[in-house]
DNA sequence: GCCTAGGTCCCGTGT
DNA sequence: ACACGGGGCCTAGGC
């Protein structure tokens, strides 16, 4: 048995079985009505309700209502946690240093108290990631642009890191911001600052050209980016399940990849100016690390 | 009695327990060895291995480790949560739509679940948000500059919303980008982009100041401030613990309100040459929409 | 520890 | 619905 659990406990046997709990590492839930304080970067107190505290070995502690997927109440991974019996409540104290922060939750009555003993695999590999579009336009970047040849992921710049820097058949070099989601003014003003940082270091006569490759952007976005003559391609993030026009399922091998329209980009600047109706290209990313 | 467990039950035992609780809009909470698959706009799977699945009858679905303050896999409010017994498993499926999006939890064994009738308030006031400092800078302007008058909050423009907009002595519009902790270079670019689009919509000759409110501000961050000609006041959140220099508890009062540094700034624009050395004050935001 | 950016971000607010 | 930005964001990866 992993799973021991205890209801309608007295605060002291309540006590009891967390300190026990502490010591095996379990990981504990209690339900109860109660009051929530928290102070720390902020502030904030919750009045009486029955809710579900959930208490990690690691230190973290989550406060759930019947609502919502976040927590009304938490504390990160690494505080400490506490348990005593005051003023006839059990109080169950958090607290983390820098920052100094500190849950407390005091339990006027306790319905449940359990502990279980946690195992197994709690790493999970995920695709459709930014990580992943980026490895399947490595593999296809003609998907960016024909002829477009990547230099350079995560390169470091004065600005920050770029997704994927390389260069197009007329040799100017071009900044690739990737995104796994539909994108608005923030993604436009980071390929912007990355633009403006390696015509910076750079210094060419050769203008940068900037790429945003998302599945789509928003108009405010799309202004943006025709302000700065920064240029934007529609790709749907692999594993996607979202389809612009019966897309058919995702297959290693892209379809349509040589047909990239023939029209050329045009060197002046007033880019961006694919047509609208342009359908996203799905990307599959089989294949890690090519 | 509002909290009912089973202890390991067969699965056609649990699959009840689980119809009952649905109807009656319990929290459910199971317990037990688990393979967690997800499929939407992202895709996972995760081997077997004993973890905590939290249901509510909002439809959101968490499943925990005993590690992180996030779940390892989850699906978001809004979703319906059914119950299957399928090839000897207890199968958890949790879907919702637009967009599609499926989260399959396969139980092996079951080792603990139980149901419980939340209630109480669950929404919490937070002090020391951005719009606490907000509410106390338009109570005191003078600290983001003497003289500085504040005329809107939230001013639209074309690229979004400005957190507080204003007129300095000179009568030079102020664009006032707000928040509440460090920056970096991803709010030096949005308080860029508000300029210029102040600058294009007033089109006055009087050039737009920009000034960045904040704690602090990181290196890279100060440097795009300085290549564009934008500011930096630094202002504690208010309800911060933390202080730089012995500060005193908050009070109503802010003590050196008018001891704004008689250092003019320089109409040049290459400005942020506040020293650094300069420490940060310290807000309060008793009065809130005063 | 800080810095930088991604996230199945979530979430509230407005349109 | 979408759009936009805040968040006690959290988390990972580098330095």
């Amino acid at each position: 048995m992993t799973a021991t659990t205890v209801h309608e406990p007295t605060h002291r046997e309540a006590l009891w079985e967390l300190e026990d709990a502490f010591e095996r590492g379990d990981l504990i839930t209690i339900f109860g009505r109660c009051t929530v304080e928290y102070d720390g970067r902020a502030a904030s107190s919750l009045g009486l309700g029955r809710r579900l505290l959930l208490l990690k070995p690691d230190g973290t502690a989550l406060v759930h209502t019947d609502e919502k997927q976040k927590p009304v109440n938490w504390q990160p991974p690494g505080s400490e946690h506490h348990a005593a019996v005051r003023d006839g409540r059990l109080r169950v104290r958090s607290v983390r240093t820098s920052p100094d922060e500190t849950l407390d939750v005091h339990f006027e009555t306790v319905e449940q108290l359990s502990a279980m003993a946690v195992s197994g695999r709690r790493d999970l590999s995920v695709t459709g990631s930014e990580a992943d579009l980026r490895n399947a336009l490595l593999d296809r970047p003609a998907v960016i642009e024909s002829g477009f040849e990547p230099l350079a992921t995560e390169r470091p710049t004065d600005a920050g890191p770029i997704d994927l820097f390389g260069r197009d058949t007329d040799g100017r070099p071009v900044v690739v911001e990737l995104k796994r989601r539909r994108v608005g003014p923030s993604a436009a003003s980071q390929l912007q600052r990355y633009v403006a940082a390696i015509e910076r270091e750079d210094g060419d006569d050769a203008a940068v050209r900037g790429i945003l490759v998302a599945p789509s952007v928003t108009d405010r976005a799309r202004r943006l980016l025709a302000e700065h003559g920064l240029e934007f391609v529609a790709v749907e993030p692999p594993s996607s399940t979202g389809d612009a026009g019966g897309s058919t399922t995702l297959d290693t091998e892209l379809s349509q990849t040589d047909a990239v329209d023939d029209s050329a980009h045009d060197p002046a600047g007033d880019a961006t100016g694919d047509d609208d109706g342009e359908p996203a290209r799905t990307l599959s990313a089989d294949e890690e690390s090519h």
